[in-house]
DNA sequence: GCTACTCCGTTCGCTGCCGTACATACAGCA
DNA sequence: TGCTGTATGTACGGCAGCGAACGGAGTAGC
């Protein structure tokens, strides 16, 4: 199976030739469906993903409220973290919500290489760091930004991972991801569709100015962009 | 100088006799003073901190806004967690808060130690994890709960890092740990009063009734002090 | 005892989002 | 063609928190 760039994970596309065949070997391809639920909170943990194409979001339950998503897992990352860090139950769920290609491993194949491979220990630790501070940084974002800020800047996170300026979303989701009323997403994309960045009907989203998304984003977006590009390794 | 409960750190009591012995003679120990900037954002960092009976605050900064204290380490953590991911700068600032003592190593002998031990290890990364799950519940505390209740879940969880029922804190402090107005401090911490949970002074409060105040907290309390407790270690 | 400063209390109008409810529009299917 | 379910639009009262401003009360220094 050749490795184009649609298949393209970061944290095994940055190990030297020899350590990644090794990983390949353990990996197998999936395809993830829309809806499919990865994890579920306090669940063991039977698999790590490593996306391509793919986005996965990390959702919160608040006691007496809806859920909440904290983080968005695409080609930049991987799902699986507890496992790395000694635990193996998944503290959150996990939603397939932009359809596409991950690689798979076991959790017992994980365990073992993970061990052994200390560049990919580097690449994975490398990626807690990252995530830990998006994480805070989208505490900050919750407290502080509007709701037509975080919608933007939640799109253009998914566009990055899907790889497409089309997404299959609909508005009472997108109101559980942000965690907000349905009504304030309609009421907000009704202001970006007004300003001709996004275009959508039943469900299905369309980004038509990325560069102006981005405008009318929160500064999270950039900063969070940011956190996953600047690679020093 | 004798180990006492005051002296005691989560992560460092857990070790060994022997692992223990190691590490202690890499320690040292520091008074904090409120006030101290022991990280700031973007800076390097040249120590790693294990509190005791202090507590120190996690701020990250959110342009145009002011900053917000995403999470509190006390006795049960350690500061300089990305030093074990392999990050030498600190993407947030640490301003202590409670002042009191911490164990303290260089970042060069941390780095040294930490390959070596791999009890350390362990008790990094179980903290590593429960620093992640915590970040996630209060991005969703953030976006949910009421002033009231997260000022009540604030100063229960310095209580439980200080050792004790008085806590040196302004309201206009406050108002920026909560990323609020300090008007709005004024009006919860009020309330809290006025049911006889707290009182205070000329910034320094008392937390009468603990039990009340845990009523009047969000769950995120419970929460997150559930978090650090179930070590399976 | 006067002054300067810090900390806390209160008020006012404003706005973003809430909860709820109802109306419309499109899609698939019988 | 009509029915049913889903997706989106709109309206309305209510409220938590905002920004700004001012007043009062305790503390420290002179």
């Amino acid at each position: 199976m050749p490795l184009v760039c649609q298949d393209a994970n970061n944290l095994l596309a940055a190990l030297p030739g020899n350590d990644y065949q090794r990983v390949l070997a353990r990996l197998e391809p999936v395809t993830l469906h829309f809806g499919d639920e990865l994890y579920q909170f306090g669940q063991a943990i039977d698999h790590v993903y490593f996306p391509t194409n793919s986005q996965i979001s990390i959702l919160t339950l608040s006691e007496g409220h809806q859920s909440l998503v904290v983080s968005m897992v695409g080609h930049e990352g991987m799902l699986g973290i507890p496992l790395a860090l000694g635990v193996n139950e998944s503290p959150v769920s996990a939603l397939v919500q932009g359809a596409g290609m991950a690689w798979r491993m076991s959790a017992a194949h994980f365990h073992d290489e993970f061990q052994l491979n200390t560049l990919l220990q580097r690449n994975v630790h490398r990626y807690i760091h990252e995530l830990m501070v998006e994480l805070a940084q989208t505490a900050a974002c919750n407290r502080f930004h509007h709701v037509e800020a975080r919608l933007a800047r939640w799109l253009l996170m998914m566009r990055d991972r899907v790889r497409s300026n089309k997404l299959h979303l609909t508005q009472d989701l997108l109101g559980h991801m942000l965690g907000v009323r349905r009504v304030g997403v309609t009421q907000a994309a009704g202001a970006l569709r007004e300003r001709k960045l996004i275009s959508y009907s039943r469900g299905e989203i369309s980004i038509l100015d990325g560069p102006g998304l981005e405008a009318a984003a929160c500064s999270c977006y950039r900063i969070s962009k940011n956190i996953h590009e600047q690679h020093p390794i």
